[in-house]
DNA sequence: CAGCAAACTTGATAAATGTCAAACAGATCC
DNA sequence: GGATCTGTTTGACATTTATCAAGTTTGCTG
């Protein structure tokens, strides 16, 4: 692995408290590879062999079932993701592909469960990191258990404003059909979930988001922090 | 905590590898504490002052927003709930009611991320048992997205059959209504998504379920291990 | 055992969501 | 710049799911 991709994943609260002839037995043996876009890194079911670290780009998580698919979730960079399979030595439960073109880390598992093994600080991290994903997919259930498609939206609208710093114009990072794969809902079922967001003070075009009236859109969406807050 | 209700939960994977003082430790903060049907024993929210474990009974975990509820999971015995909040210190993203009169163990939060600092073997059934919980969530949200109330249904029905060891007659062990709120419908779409069954090879009579053609059921459930089999 | 309450079922209807087809828009490629 | 492709939007319609209002069953309790 080239030496100067090693500092930007050392600073992730994963790999941040190891020690450090760990992390460069982690290192040694990992690879790093720039992929360009649409390219489907990992397949559901398959071993897991690697861990995956986005140093850049994007990465779309998905899950398919019967002819059907469905957005999951997607990874930016910093982060790692199928954390869980490989540490448990399991199946990937989720297929990867790159949104765009996309530099990756990939690190063996079984040098992940080796140094799991032996260095509890890295264990540590990791019940950290699991806890936090465990605790995003709960969130997420109750998000598509709870509401409805357009309650989903609106919330989905207010986590991106909050993320940017309560901007009241941004941009959509991802392209609707993802989108609206990811919130459980149809390409055109969202086009009309936008349209009638607008009375409630949202205004989308193209990727371009404004939100005209914060507290219409609030009364709608009644974000909860126990659903919409990732940071807890 | 009285001795006798230690053996039951000392073999826990969660429990099973650490170090016997620290097990004690746990155990000198714990209480021990029987409780009747629908008491509400966690409030989401709250911050997440106790490991609970089901020693016997049964737990529903379950979510609210907007005056909507639903059943995110049921906890039977011996196993651990709300684990991931625990070791975050962090509020509960759900709360947790009994169905029926149940006895559990209630372990101080706050011990219990003592002695996983401590102890990295159990530090490490943590990460156990958190992959897999987390892994757990995944394939349910991967059921919700991917499948319609009946297909959900079919395998939620197979599922049990597995567990059962196959068996072709097994009892429901929930309610209709929460089943209905655990597979995401409503308790009338419940019934319907019985009755369309029927014609392949499912009999529910009361609690009763008979599967009177198995090939049946599966073709038209389509059940997948990434989806269906807790055990990986 | 009668009487009651809760759970479940059924039918009618409404609302939400999906499907299909076509039009449209923006990007990309000779 | 036109051709083409992909993604988006729109309209008409179908399907799925929810809601409401009875009934019916079940199980408990006095």
């Amino acid at each position: 692995m080239r030496d100067n991709d090693v500092p930007e994943i050392r600073s992730l609260p994963l790999f941040q408290e190891m020690e450090d002839e760990n992390f460069e037995a982690l290192i040694r043996g990992a690879y790093v590879q720039t992929f360009p876009p649409q390219v489907e890194l990992i397949t559901e079911g398959d071993p897991a062999d690697f861990l995956h670290v986005v140093i850049s780009g994007s990465v779309e998580l998905f899950a398919a079932w019967n002819r059907r698919q469905t957005t999951m979730a997607t990874v930016r960079p910093i982060s790692t993701f199928i954390l869980a399979a490989t540490i448990k030595d399991a199946p990937y439960l989720m297929s990867a592909r790159t949104m765009e073109k996309s530099r990756l880390v990939l690190i063996p598992s079984m040098d992940v469960r080796d140094v799991f093994e032996t260095d509890s600080r890295f264990a540590r991290a990791v019940v950290s990191e699991l806890a936090q994903c465990y605790r995003s997919v709960v969130k997420n259930t109750k998000d598509l258990k709870l509401r409805s498609s357009i309650e989903r939206l609106a919330n989905y609208i207010l986590r991106i404003h909050m993320t940017h710093d309560r901007a009241m114009q941004f941009d959509l990072n991802l392209e609707k059909r993802r989108l609206a794969s990811f919130l459980g809902m149809t390409s055109e079922n969202l086009s009309r979930a936008i349209k009638s967001l607008r009375p409630y003070g949202v205004e989308i075009d193209g990727q371009r988001v404004t939100i005209t009236d914060l507290a219409d859109l609030e009364q709608l969406a009644k974000p909860s922090p126990l659903i919409d807050d990732y940071s807890i």
